[in-house]
DNA sequence: ATTTATTATAACATAATATTATATTTCACA
DNA sequence: TGTGAAATATAATATTATGTTATAATAAAT
C-alpha cells in the first residue's frame, strides 16, 4: 500500500464543502475552480478510503466517518490560519514575548510607563519583568534567562553585551527647604543637612563622596538605602535630603519634594545589558531602544557603547 | 507584497531543524536531501520575514520568533499526525462512533454483551445507547438522531428501513414446577396456571391470545407488564408463568427459572431499523450485521427484508 | 592556513495543484 | 418517463512545490 499524505488542501477543501454544500460552492468560496476541488476531494476520497458525502436533495451532507473527523479537521486548519497571523504580527514586531530584568527602582517607576506605552501599540507582545538585584541580574543575562536588563555598576562581562549611559542627578529636598532658594546644590550648601544616600559599596555613593572630598566638605551620613525612590520617599517625610536622578526627582513633585540641579555634576551610571550570545529578537531590539529613548530626555551626557 | 501560503513541509522542516540542531541532520531524520530542506527553510524565511534560526558554536538555534511561534506549530503537526491515524482506523472500521435507540429491555440485557464483544476488538469505537418505547425510536429514526434502532411492533415507515426478525419464544415458569416434567407447553397446559404478559395492546399479546383462543382455553391474566424481562422477574418471585422470547428467558435460568417450548410457535416480532434518507457509516453497518449475528441462535425462521 | 563539515545554489525531475474545455451525471419538472 | 439546467467528473495542460544530484560557498576545527 502507498498511501500519500494527508495534504492539508484536501481538508480545507472537504471543509469548504461540507460547510457550502455543494463543490462548486465550495470552489468559488476557495476561490479556484471547481474542476480543482473536485479533483482534491476524490484524491482524499482515496486516501482515505470511505465515502466523504453523501447526495441528500442535491446537497452533499458530510458523511458520518467525516462528521467524526471535523473537529481535529478544523483545528488544524484553525491553528495554520493562527500561525499565519502570528506569524504576521511578528514581522510587524507586534508579537512575541520579552523578558526584562531590572533594578527593583525601575520596576516600580520608570519601566511600567515604557512598557505600558511600548504595548499600547503591539497587542500580540507580552512581558516578563523580574526586578532584582545587580548581581542576580547579571546572571540572568549570561544564564540567557532574561533578554534585556536594566542595572547600575555593571563592569562588563564576555557574554554580556551593555550600552552604559549616564542619567542626570538633582538634589531633592522637601517643598519649604531654603535650597528653593539656590540655583543648584553644591556639597559646601549640603554640609549642615542630614544626607540619605545609597549604599556605601555602591559606585554612585563613591563619586558621590568624592566629589565632597574634593569640596572639602564633611558627608553627614544619616540613612543609607538602596534605591532612589526610597530616598526621594524619606526626604518627603522631612528627614533630609539626598541626591538622587532627575528622573526619580520629578516622580517626587507632586508627593512634597523640591529638586535643584546638583554641582558638580555626579552622574548615576546606568547599563543596558543583553545576552551576547542570543541574536535578539526584533521586537527585544525594538523594545531596547523604546527604552533608551525614554531616557534621553535624563541623560547627563551621549550614551557611550562599550 | 503576495505573501503566498505558508506550507505545512515548510514547519515540518521547521521544526526538524529545531529538533536536530542542523540542516544535515534534519534531512536525514524527515527522509530527504540536504538541499530539499535548505530551500525549504530559505523558503519559509522569506515568507515569515524574519530570521529563523541562530547559529551557536555549530548548533543551529531557533530564534526567538521561532520558539514563540514552536507550540502552535507543534500542536499542528500533532493534529495532523493524528487526523492521519483516525482516518486510518476509521477504514479499518475501528473508528467512529454509533448511536443507537432501543427498547428498554434490550439496553439491560442482551445489547450490552453484544456492544462489549464489538468494541473490544476496536479501541476507537464509542456509543451512544438510548433506550425508549418504541413511538420514539421510530421518531429517532426519522429525525436521524439515532444511527440504528431495535424496536417491536414496528409497521413500516418511508424515512425507516427495517429488517425484521422472529425469536423464538418459549413458556418460563419458577424451578420444580409441574411443567419441568413436559417437553413443551401448550395453552391447554397453562389453563390453570396465573399468566403473566405484555400489555394488551401489543403485537405480541394479540398473538399470544389468539393462540389461546385457536385452542378454546381461558387466557387468567394476572401482571400486564411491559418487558420481557420483567415478566421473567416475576416468575422468579412464583408470582406464575409467561410466555417470552428465549433470549430473555436464558438469561434467567440462573435466578431460578425454567423454560420449555410454547406451542404453537407464537415469535417475538422484532425490528432492527435505521433512517433510510442517511447513509449509515462503515462502523454502523458493520455494528447491524454484529446485531443481527448475535440474534441468530434465537431466530425462530430466517429474517425477512421487508 | 588548510582541512573538513555544513549549508547554499544550480539544474533538473516529479508530484501537487491549478487552469480551461468538455463530457457526464443528477435533479427538478413538464 | 424525457428533457433542460445545474452540478460534477474527466481530459489536456500550465504552474508551483518538492524532491533529486552535482557543485560552489561558507563556517568550524585543527
Amino acid at each position: 500500500m502507498k498511501s500519500k499524505k494527508l495534504r492539508l488542501r484536501q481538508l480545507e477543501a472537504l471543509m469548504a464543502v461540507a460547510d457550502h454544500g455543494s463543490i462548486t460552492n465550495a470552489a468559488s468560496e476557495l476561490g479556484i475552480s471547481q474542476p480543482a476541488v473536485s479533483r482534491l476531494l476524490s484524491d482524499l476520497g482515496e486516501r482515505l478510503g470511505f465515502v466523504l458525502f453523501d447526495r441528500r436533495r442535491g446537497q452533499l451532507v458530510p458523511s458520518q466517518e467525516v462528521r467524526f473527523l471535523t473537529p481535529d479537521i478544523r483545528r488544524v486548519l484553525e491553528l495554520m490560519r493562527q500561525i499565519s497571523d502570528v506569524s504576521r504580527e511578528i514581522t510587524k514586531r507586534r508579537a512575541g514575548h520579552i523578558r526584562i530584568a531590572c533594578l527593583p527602582g525601575f520596576a516600580t517607576s520608570h519601566l511600567p510607563n515604557v512598557v505600558a506605552s511600548f504595548l499600547a501599540e503591539r497587542p500580540g507582545v507580552s512581558m516578563t519583568i523580574e526586578p532584582d538585584r545587580p548581581e542576580r541580574i547579571l546572571e540572568w543575562m549570561i544564564g540567557e534567562q532574561y533578554d534585556f536588563g536594566v542595572t547600575d555598576g555593571f563592569a562588563g562581562h564576555p557574554a554580556v553585551e551593555s550600552t552604559n549611559l549616564q542619567l542626570r542627578t538633582v538634589c531633592v529636598f522637601p517643598t519649604g527647604h531654603r535650597f528653593e532658594h539656590l540655583a543648584r546644590i553644591t556639597p559646601a550648601d549640603m554640609a549642615t543637612e542630614n544626607i540619605i544616600h545609597t549604599r556605601r559599596d555602591s559606585e554612585f555613593f563613591i563619586e558621590l563622596s568624592n566629589a565632597f572630598q574634593a569640596a572639602q566638605v564633611e558627608f553627614d551620613s544619616l540613612v543609607e538605602i538602596r534605591q532612589f525612590t526610597a530616598a526621594c520617599e524619606l526626604v518627603c517625610q522631612g528627614m533630609g535630603v539626598a541626591v538622587v536622578s532627575e528622573l526619580d526627582a520629578r516622580k517626587y513633585v507632586s508627593q512634597g519634594i523640591g529638586f535643584r540641579p546638583f554641582a558638580p555634576a555626579v552622574p548615576h551610571r546606568l547599563s543596558l545589558v543583553r545576552p551576547i550570545t542570543q541574536q535578539p529578537s526584533m521586537v527585544t531590539l525594538e523594545f531596547m531602544e523604546h527604552f533608551a529613548d525614554s531616557l534621553k530626555p535624563y541623560l547627563s551626557t551621549p550614551d557611550v557603547r562599550k
